[in-house]
DNA sequence: AGTTTCAGTAGGGTATTCCCCGATAAGGTC
DNA sequence: GACCTTATCGGGGAATACCCTACTGAAACT
């Protein structure tokens, strides 16, 4: 029952992972120069949104068309005035990005999107493939990655670091060696937003209000989180939970 | 005994903060056009680090004289080159930046410092001036706002939110002439004792137990100490505790 | 010696949360 | 179609949190 997550994800870009297409330029416009790739930035951090724009528009080829600092925010950005990509942190603040990608993924189909974190790449990194996006770049990693991940994004590859990869691989093999990780895996999306916030030292009534739901409904979310993670009770969530949002892990 | 929480939350004067100098001219070398201020940007993110760049060089009297990812790594190029003021990310991933600033005031008592966190502000807004910085700001802030903090630091005086002005000004009332100690400080011997518990990850009822107590008893502690560290309520009691149990270590 | 201050202790009452249940609906899997 | 997982919501009793009040004894000020 422990390794029933993980399995199967991988097949469909196992091959395409490690992306040594070294050509920085963006193959789907060499013919007309005028028009740039339109990406969009979201991002609940101005300052971070700062440096992606400085990153992306120092590519010739590429423009940022928008920018976001939430869910809401995006879609609506989204329909006014539709990127070719769109870099997501799914650290936002009212939930995660995880349901912006989804959202995204089930209304704009024909929109790239490549995730960024600063948390440990591996808790992360799958559950945004499989919400969908084709990418996705830790922080902490250099910004060339993001621009490599950017075009390899938009010729419609997966992009992921060799770490990422790797571990996928292994774990689609069912080598166990791997599969030791952290009981945090094994929490849905949604659980995992909600273990978030309360590390963030949120309340189960805030939560709620932030994610749209009932103060039941995150309690009922605190209750499985406690159950995934062995948790003896509220007291316990809450000190796992802020330990791990201070470690980033 | 003091309602010392709960008077002045309603000036909430947004992101306006106490510094109202408004003027974006850097005092310091107003006479010499040549000479720009120079700022160190310390932060594990790359992009991040681009992210502040973008905006310090936007300004003509600033410029960015060295980057550092580590705490090792800013002091070295701290030395090679000094900069006039340093711009400290707290979460480092060998340690926390507390130290560096530490250190720096230590070494470099002239050199001013400014701490940015994507984390709320209360939980290290006032470690970081303890340790050493002039101001703090949180990554959700406006970018116009991590400049007018900049200025304000060079000026050599404090910048924070209004937030954690008001949460300063009003334990500094509570608490006689605390100013340069930590309010924890403040807390009484059984109160401490408590504290640390909570720290520790027991709950109220076990802490009752294990000093032979009430669990009423132990109730009114949390709410002594709530007061006297100016927490909104047990999530953020219970945050403060364990980030100051895991400090001491 | 009287008064004030304050740490330590605890109770009462209400609001909120915890925690063990169950339930429904959507979506994917076998 | 049967099954499983996930996301969502709710009931109800127990436990806590929260806010207020209050007594004691020791120390400290007057």
């Amino acid at each position: 029952m422990s390794d029933s997550q993980g399995i199967e994800r991988s097949n469909d870009f196992a091959s395409s992972c490690i992306s040594s297409g070294i050509d920085f330029r963006n193959q789907h416009m060499s013919q007309v120069n005028q028009q740039k790739t339109k990406v969009m930035i979201v991002d609940d951090h101005p300052i971070v949104r700062e440096g992606y724009s400085r990153l992306i528009e120092h590519q010739d080829d590429l423009q940022v068309c928008g920018e976001a600092d939430s869910k809401v925010d995006a879609i609506r950005k989204i329909m006014e005035n539709p990127p070719d990509l769109i870099i997501v942190d799914i650290s936002l603040k009212d939930g995660s990005g995880l349901e912006l990608i989804k959202d995204v993924k089930a209304q704009f189909s024909q929109i790239k999107m490549l995730t960024v974190s600063m948390h440990d790449e591996t808790l992360f990194a799958e559950r945004s493939l499989r919400a969908g996006a084709l990418g996705y770049v830790n922080k902490q990693q250099a910004p060339e990655q993001l621009i490599k991940a950017i075009y390899q994004v938009l010729k419609g590859k997966v992009y992921l670091s060799a770490a990422v990869t790797e571990r996928m691989i292994c774990r689609s093999i069912g080598s166990d060696n791997y599969s030791d990780q952290s009981p945090i895996e094994s929490l849905s999306d949604r659980e995992l937003e909600v273990f978030e916030q309360i590390g963030e030292g949120e309340t189960t009534r805030s939560i709620a209000q932030k994610l749209n739901l009932s103060s039941k409904t995150v309690e009922t979310y605190r209750e499985n989180i406690k159950h995934k993670l062995n948790l003896e009770n509220a007291t316990a969530l809450t000190r796992h939970a802020i330990q791990w949002v201070l470690e980033k892990k």
